[in-house]
RNA sequence: UGCCCGAUAGUAUAAUGGUAGUACGACAGUUUUUGGUACUGUUUGUCUUGGUUCGAAUCCAGGUCGGGCAACCA
């Protein structure tokens, strides 16, 4: 226990938070807006909202930033609360900032009572070229001298739906000249007759989010606020309204976001993969959503890990995703039960083994978990092998099944490797060996040492199933970062359809939510197209396969 | 050419004025009835130039490079 964990700048900032009594107890937030589904991206977010209160005395609310009705849809908040339940967290409360609405018009109200907003009835682009160049100062609006009553008047007429959408909007008075174009009479207020998610029809009118969002913290207490980088020029604007509006000085803090190799993390490019059907849906197992990951069969304990482990920082970052594949296996090869399946068959026929004969080999469950005992697989003549494991003619390092060769079949005989059989095509269609009687796993008296060991399934007992097969959905390692459309960087085969593999039997009644190991294929899980009478599974993730890099120097 | 943020192995991340360490990756090997797992070893790094100091990745100054900011998006 005496192993220091180091420390984050965030924790380090709490720590001194905590220590020198500015704070009794912190209080986060993770603040999506319900309008699309939550990534890998955010979990790192959420892992850290709440990890930071699991770690130090507090709690963490959600907190949906719904202030644009017209991107929002309920879909998207039931997704995102089902994605943060499952990946392991509870919120405090549930909270909308539509929920604030009221209190977020009655400050607006007190901003232009005090001589700081006014309603600006220019047109988008004169506000646009009113508010200069980062290096041009801006100019005032004719509306920014309007009284307070006059505004006071608009305001109320606005929010009573006198006018059409964008006909005017309320901005803050600060300062056209600031070096920081947010602080340059911000929009603070704008019109939208749009049916909102949850208030309905009640507003015409809805604060933007530097509006609404620190004013929202501030009605939650929150201590720690954190958001990531973009959001770094708009914090003198999350202050300047705390100070003028007197209300609990919630600190906004940022980091940088996460990004992984080889795919997209922006809702915005996620959508059109949707959209424009390069993928299945939000949840495809290719996207790199948490419903896509937990389609494809990862597991929250892994994604947890693997936050933890890219750290928080403030620098840009792109995360290799081989430590994400990491954190997966290292998790699945400790809990995954092993099956045998056969993805791409030849058949081995044993000429001398009886052919009316059915033995049972008891086949270990998991190596690594001494009590997860063994399971009864049936075993005769003709076997369903992977053609990869055979070789006419053997390279170099070769250890499978070759002419002359010897091998172990799993958990039950070794067997030699007699002969093949090809069709008019040339392509292999059987291998023929014979076993070793005295080999047999357990009782085995042969004295042979094999280097090789394959798994099989006996012909007459395998059960069919549909398997797919993932590959990265980009070719890329920075598909957002190449010149042009990103999506001109899709690995157009990054789903490869398996129709008919061949399964042990006790696959037939394969568990939906347990991940398997088919032995030296990969984690594979079912997926929900699965049913009864046509098993299909993902493939989670591949095992290290340190011969396919053997076999490429060759 | 305004303001803001950042820069440590291939990718990430520590070292908070005192031996540049860890993980992933890559490479090599040991073990193995999964070419998996486990284990061992190897490889590669402080953006640059000055300054302060006995001593600088760390503090200071200049430069370089990367990123962000001019939505009635969040």
């Amino acid at each position: 226990m005496s192993e220091e964990k180091r420390l984050n700048f965030l924790e380090e900032i709490i720590e001194s938070d905590l220590e020198t009594g500015k704070y009794d107890s912190i209080q986060t937030r993770f603040p999506p807006e319900p309008n699309g589904y939550l990534h890998i991206g955010h979990a790192k977010s959420i892992c850290l909202n709440f990890g930071l209160t699991q770690r130090y005395k507090g709690s963490t609310n959600l907190r949906f930033d719904d202030t644009n009705p017209s991107t929002e849809e309920t879909e998207y908040v039931d997704s995102i609360k089902e994605d943060i339940r499952w990946l392991g967290f509870t919120w405090a409360n549930e909270f909308y900032a539509s929920d604030y609405f009221d209190r977020i018009y009655s400050m607006a109200v007190e901003l232009i009572e005090k001589g700081l907003a006014f309603v600006d009835d220019s047109t988008p682009d004169e506000i646009a070229s009113f508010k200069g160049t980062p290096t041009v100062p801006g100019k005032p609006t004719p509306g920014r001298s309007r009284s307070v009553a006059e505004n006071l008047r608009l305001f109320e007429a606005m929010k009573a739906g006198k006018y059409p959408d964008g006909a005017m909007v309320l901005r803050a008075k600060i300062d056209l000249a600031s070096p920081n174009m947010h602080m340059r009479d911000p929009i603070i207020y704008r019109i939208k007759h749009t049916h909102h998610h949850r208030t309905g029809d009640k507003w015409c009118i809805y604060p933007m989010y530097d509006f609404a969002h620190g004013q929202s913290d501030s009605i939650e207490h929150i201590t720690h606020s954190i958001c990531t980088l973009e959001f770094i020029p708009h914090r003198p604007l999350y202050d300047w309204f705390i100070e003028q509006l007197g209300i609990f000085p919630s600190h906004q803090y940022e980091f940088a976001r996460l990004n992984l190799t080889y795919t997209v993390m922006s809702k915005r490019k996620l959508l059109q993969l949707v959209n424009e059907q390069y993928v299945s849906g939000w949840d495809d197992p290719r996207m790199p959503t948490i419903s896509g990951l937990r389609r494809r069969g990862y597991t929250p304990e892994s994604i947890r890990d693997f936050c933890e482990r890219v750290g928080i920082q403030k620098r840009e970052n792109i995360i290799d995703v081989s430590l994400l594949e990491f954190c997966l296996r290292e998790h699945l090869n400790k809990v995954a039960p092993r099956r045998m399946a056969v993805l791409d068959p030849i058949k081995l026929i044993l000429t001398n083994y009886p052919a009316d004969q059915v033995e049972t080999m008891e086949v270990e469950n998991n190596p690594e978990d001494p009590n997860a005992g063994t399971r009864p697989v049936p075993f005769t003549y003709q076997l369903w092998i992977e053609r990869e494991d055979f070789m006419e003619i053997p390279s170099k390092k070769w250890f499978r099944l070759a002419p002359g060769a010897i091998v172990r079949l799993k958990n039950a005989f070794i067997v030699r490797c007699e002969g093949f059989s090809k069709d008019e095509a040339g392509n292999i269609t059987e291998v023929h060996a014979t076993y070793l009687p005295e080999s047999r796993s357990g009782k085995d008296t042969s004295g042979l040492t094999v280097k090789g060991t394959i798994h099989w399934v006996s012909v007459p007992h395998a059960i069919k199933a549909e398997i797919r097969l993932y590959d990265r959905l980009f070719r890329s390692e920075n598909p957002a970062a190449e010149e042009g459309d990103f999506k001109d960087h899709i690995n157009l085969n990054s789903l490869q359809i398996i129709p008919e593999a061949y399964l042990e039997p006790g696959m037939a009644l394969a568990d939906a939510q347990t991940r398997y190991q088919f032995i030296r294929k990969g984690y594979f899980i079912l997926d929900k197209d699965s049913t009864p009478g046509q098993l299909v599974f993902n493939q989670t993730v591949t095992l290290k396969d340190t011969w396919a890099k053997e076999a490429k120097k060759i």
